[in-house]
DNA sequence: ACAAAATCCTACCTGAATGGTAGGATTTTC
DNA sequence: GAAAATCCTACCATTCAGGTAGGATTTTGT
């Protein structure tokens, strides 16, 4: 598994916030109510999200979180990549560029490393608001050969 | 991190054997040495490999693991999928086709599921013989735009 | 002024999985 | 019959996922 639920939810959140806002603060109560999650979870996941930059906030009544920028200004890897902490497919891959010490001689590099470049390609090519807008050609499309719902 | 240290060492045993063999049985003791693993760990690994059909053993003296086709005929994806349980990238789906009951009005599934696609469709093309032979253009060429290593 | 509505912050907790380890039983060869 | 090898069952420590709890702080509306 790549992506814990602490990522999940922060694209969850992220698209209610946006399909919701109309330019208002929305409440953490009600991203919570409508995506039938944990309050206090939720709080925790966006707490991340603020931090990385990807909402601001307004504290009191009538207060919430909201988008720092366009939909369409988000990629879901670096929304991912804040949540999770890595993408990395496995952990001899620490950051771009930074391997083990057998690196040189390993036979298995190149297919990890592989790996990263496709799962990054793909996720960094994926906005915020090709999922708000059931961009399913685009998410779906490329890779789908046998897939007769599109 | 989507594969743990078990996948990532079933690949390295396969590698091994492959490249060691000559059609011989390959000892556990002689993998655990060449590739500085522990004995005892790489032993429950290939428990899993001959199990799911991807080894076979003898056992006494001179006895060891053997791979059971030729190294084109092994895909990454099905060594992986072996070892790690699944590839899939979220736990909202489990197999292929079978996903959490909010499914249908989900707007983030077409996203994981176009991430499956995508990382199914690269380790599905690679096999272990382009590993072996170290084919840097299969497993980096097409998704590498600024790798001047290649 | 004050209550209500909201975010912010620190700490804690539980179960499962990861990454192993230990010891002996069994099989085969020389 | 000893040595070399796999096979099998059980155990274990640490980490991490996935939350939970409680209160402090900030802002708004009346």
């Amino acid at each position: 598994m790549m992506v814990s639920t602490k990522g999940r939810y922060a694209m969850t959140v992220m698209v209610d916030i946006a399909k919701n806002s109309n330019g208002k603060y929305v409440s953490l109560a009600d991203i919570a109510r409508r995506e039938n999650l944990s309050n206090k979870y939720l709080e925790s996941i966006i707490s991340i999200l603020i931090k990385g930059g990807m909402l601001k906030s307004l504290r009191g009544k009538n207060g919430g979180y909201k988008l720092t920028r366009e939909p369409k200004d988000y990629n879901i890897s670096e929304i991912l990549r804040l949540t999770e902490g890595t993408l990395a497919s496995v952990n001899c891959i620490m950051q771009e560029g930074v391997t083990c010490d057998k690196a040189a001689t390993c036979s298995t590099l190149p297919l990890w490393t592989g790996l990263d470049m496709v799962i990054e390609s793909y996720l960094g090519s994926i906005t915020l608001k090709d999922i708000i807008d059931g961009n399913r050609k685009k998410m779906l499309g490329d890779y789908c050969n046998k897939c007769s719902a599109l």
